[in-house]
DNA sequence: TATTGTTATACTCTATAACTATA
DNA sequence: TATAGTTATAGAGTATAACAATA
């Protein structure tokens, strides 16, 4: 009987190229001096590589500091988290369910006020945290290979004076 | 006739704070040492004052920097843009399609390729875009308040320098 | 066979508004 | 009357996959 030509594997189209940052020939104007393009820039490079790293652990970059900030804060409310890391309090609800259903949070009531919750890592999370915090160090040493310590503390800190004067 | 009364005006819920970076009390971990979060930090503060001054303008960030691009190089094709500001194709066309409908770009045939286009800025675009970079450098100057010029160009060149060493 | 622009589609994020149960 | 968490919903933004016209 005659074999069934198997399906030919389709050519895969947009092979995504890894965003270059300065393209040469390619004039880019005022862009060049512009602060908040040069953050843009570096935040496209360094998510490429974050989401290759951390999505394999079910951790993106909001997922990893709310961990973070329940980790070092034990008893935070999702109000207080969700303006800690810059989201509406509903669009929290869906990242601790989702942290819940990992069974790496815990929501435990707070005493004297039936309405809230204090969050905190179970065991289980607090081991993977640990795993991610590795993984994003590793990344760091990576990142700042180019950099000396010295010009990476300065990095930070100016990144800190950027912005609005009172944020 | 008795008067209806005029609904009462709800209250507003979720007045947005504007997002802090280090709120007191509050410890962050080695986020504090995060290069990929002091990133993150600085693009929200920033991002948010974009916002405020260039929707009106109906630019975002990524209108913005295509339209200068095509300003600066004047008949990219679509897809050369796509790549310089990191999306897809597919991606591109609605963006061109309002910058089209809005008289600001135009696309001309390219000769001797029936497929591509080239992107050029109209006189219409030009001006809208000139208004656009003006609020923008007020913006800069405004953010870089707190810093010094030496201190801005040291920031553009380490954040140049982040991340992927390839990138 | 490859490429340009396009469409269709879906998924993620995140926002607003309204609801509930508490306070 | 206000607040914590929740739900419903909608709008950006952006991804993948497939397609027509063209190379």
């Amino acid at each position: 009987m005659p074999k069934t030509q198997p399906p030919r594997p389709r050519k895969v189209e947009n092979p995504r190229k890894p965003f270059e940052r300065h393209v040469p020939g390619i004039r880019y104007g005022m862009l060049d001096d512009v602060v908040g393009y040069a953050i843009r820039r570096a935040q496209i490079a360094i998510y490429e590589e974050f989401d290759r790293e951390l999505l394999p652990l079910k951790i993106t970059p909001p997922r990893f500091s709310s961990l973070l900030l329940i980790e070092n804060n034990p008893g935070l409310t999702q109000t207080q988290l969700a303006e800690l890391i810059g989201v509406v309090r509903s669009g929290m609800v869906a990242l601790i369910d989702f942290f819940e259903a990992e069974g790496w949070v815990r929501r435990d009531g707070k005493a004297g006020d039936r309405r809230a919750y204090h969050l905190r890592l179970t065991s289980k999370g607090a081991a993977h945290l640990a795993v991610a915090k590795s993984r994003v160090a590793a990344l760091e040493d990576r990142w700042s290979s180019r950099l000396t310590p010295a010009e990476k503390r300065k990095l930070l800190a100016l990144l800190d004076k950027v912005g609005p004067p009172g944020a």
